[in-house]
DNA sequence: TATTGTTATACTCTATAACTATA
DNA sequence: TATAGTTATAGAGTATAACAATA
């Protein structure tokens, strides 16, 4: 392994904060939080039959994403409706307006992504990317 | 730019969150939190000229790095001398223990990555770790 | 007056457990 | 009884401003 580079953990957390940073403004513009647009996004995949599914779908647990998800309601931007077969259930699916405001916050945000790999070649910029998705993918999948 | 990927954004926020999550034993298993262990980390580049240089260089400020400092002061870990020069300044340093201590943590930390990284080939390891740390690097320079 | 280190306070975020309604 | 959704509360983490000592 190698022995003169940072922890890949402290790599990771400084990207993280400066995307963060670097993408709130891209968010504002569209008046949504970053959370906000997690759960739009994670919504793009299909509707959620519940939202404790969405809630491990996104990555926080189910209490933290209702203030969320009423938010987002009481915009227009996603439905809670009651599933018939099993009435506890609210099954969480995009609207049309929702679908179009998480289409324009992806366009922004695929700005500030390729402004960040910028300086890369496009060998390394490929490889990167298609790791980065891998690894993030392998680690979604324990909560 | 790619489609059909997830947000770099969210990528890095993922894998912050899951090296956390696997580093935290290796970090208990040597009686450090995360961010002692970025100071310890920080402090092996050398001498920390005052602790305002010192918070940049870890990414925190200067308020949340004194009961850290504290901490780690008062396990003999690392020293706080005032600086003859300037005597407003404290100049911060590894002790002998506190670099035994970083470095134990690095090799478990090591392990940890290693694993995470187990599954790539040679060569996308290589391409994948070097960006990352490029791209970290560049991120740094912004308080 | 400006700066270093420090402390205090208010604010946000997070985790946990309790409550309801359905099953 | 068990589960989905919700609410409430306590704790941790964070940001901000004020303070004392030194320049």
């Amino acid at each position: 392994m190698d022995e003169q580079r940072h922890d890949l953990g402290a790599a990771f957390g400084r990207l993280t904060r400066a995307m963060i940073e670097a993408e709130t403004p891209v968010l504002r513009a569209n008046e949504v939080e970053m959370w906000d647009y997690a759960v739009l996004s994670a919504l793009e995949e299909g509707p959620a039959p519940t939202q404790s599914e969405l809630a491990t779908r996104v990555g926080r647990d189910k209490t933290r994403l209702i203030p969320i998800l009423d938010r987002l309601e009481a915009r227009g931007l996603l439905g809670r409706t009651p599933d018939p077969a099993d009435r506890r259930n609210r099954v969480v699916a995009l609207t049309a307006e929702g679908r179009a405001v998480v289409r324009s916050c992806r366009r922004g945000i695929r700005t500030v992504e390729a402004d960040l790999l910028a300086e890369l070649d496009p060998g390394e910029r490929s490889v990167f990317v298609s790791v980065l998705d891998r690894l993030a993918e392998r680690v979604r999948h324990r909560p």
